[in-house]
DNA sequence: CTCAATGCAAAGTATTTGCACGCTC
DNA sequence: GAGCGTGCAAATACTTTGCATTGAG
């Protein structure tokens, strides 16, 4: 028995609920996947070992892992809220690649220090935060180049969209 | 005519749109409203104006002026986007009360640097950025102080919550 | 006169809820 | 056994899309 089931028992009783199967294998799954997952994600990953197992007791179960401080939402602003590890994992930021999709983690001491210190300013008191920066990740800026350049190579008029909207 | 309607007229000609009386209207609301304005809201608003406009044409709008760099995109997590100024507008963050909804905006130069400098560390450009920080604001938590106190003057058992959720 | 814009209704997404049945405690 | 949990379908909330009509350039 891992911690983090230890940590989901505890609050299971605690809450008066039950223990099932189903919330078993979704945690079990949720612990085994080191990537941000949305309920859908989960859903199928889950499906595979149960399909039986309905996309409404994933959601359902993705709450409770969340009050149970073993996930947390992300919104990465496309709509969809993903979930990601919580317990006992560092809080990290995220940059976000338009191109690619690509998720690249990231944390700053200084950068959460100076957030409680805005916080602290407005005597406001902080729960949680989120910091998102989206842009064109390493690997994509090198792709975009070497396109610019063939392109420049061609030396043609024709429109060719070097940069894609996302 | 303000500097924002030409930004707008240039956007509309550059891509070889057409102005309109409804996108001149829901631009003058738009630029009238110095706060959060969902799509919702704007549509409220613009309806005392001319009922005959559409929902969608405000959302079309919107994505319209977002693209023209007149409005900003935000997404504050309870899945409804908001628009706010962009035009000429210090890049800010948002703090949000999850008691009263309120939200405070603010800014640190201090911040932005870190977050530029951890982009380059990753060799990342960026686009843009969004930090959210969630929490109490100074009123609620004064209010929700002196409802502790109240419900400590009186000592009963009686379960009251002195905290909400959204 | 052409093509974009509009408003409506319908379709899409992502998520939540009502409900009858099944399973923990 | 009592009550929570489950899966399904339906409902909800926000946003986008198809389409016929209207209107700008």
């Amino acid at each position: 028995m891992t911690e983090e089931q230890e940590v989901f028992l505890q609050h299971i009783q605690k809450k008066g609920l039950k223990r099932t199967a189903q919330r078993d294998l979704i945690l079990d799954m949720f612990l085994r996947t080191e990537e941000h997952l949305s309920s859908e994600d989960l859903y199928r990953l889950v499906q595979k070992q149960d399909p039986t197992i309905g996309q409404t007791t994933v959601y359902r179960t993705l709450k409770l892992l969340t009050e149970a401080g073993l996930a947390r939402e992300v919104r990465f602003g496309d709509g969809v809220t993903h979930y990601e590890h919580n317990y006992k994992h560092q809080h990290h930021d995220h940059m976000i690649c338009s191109e690619c999709g690509r998720i690249i983690e990231f944390f700053s001491a200084e950068l959460e220090a100076i957030q409680d210190a805005m916080a602290a300013k407005h005597r406001f008191q902080v729960t949680q935060h989120l910091l998102r920066i989206i842009g064109i990740c390493a690997e994509c800026r090198r792709a975009l180049r070497e396109a610019d350049k063939a392109q420049a190579l061609v030396g043609t008029g024709a429109k060719q969209t070097s940069a894609r909207a996302r």
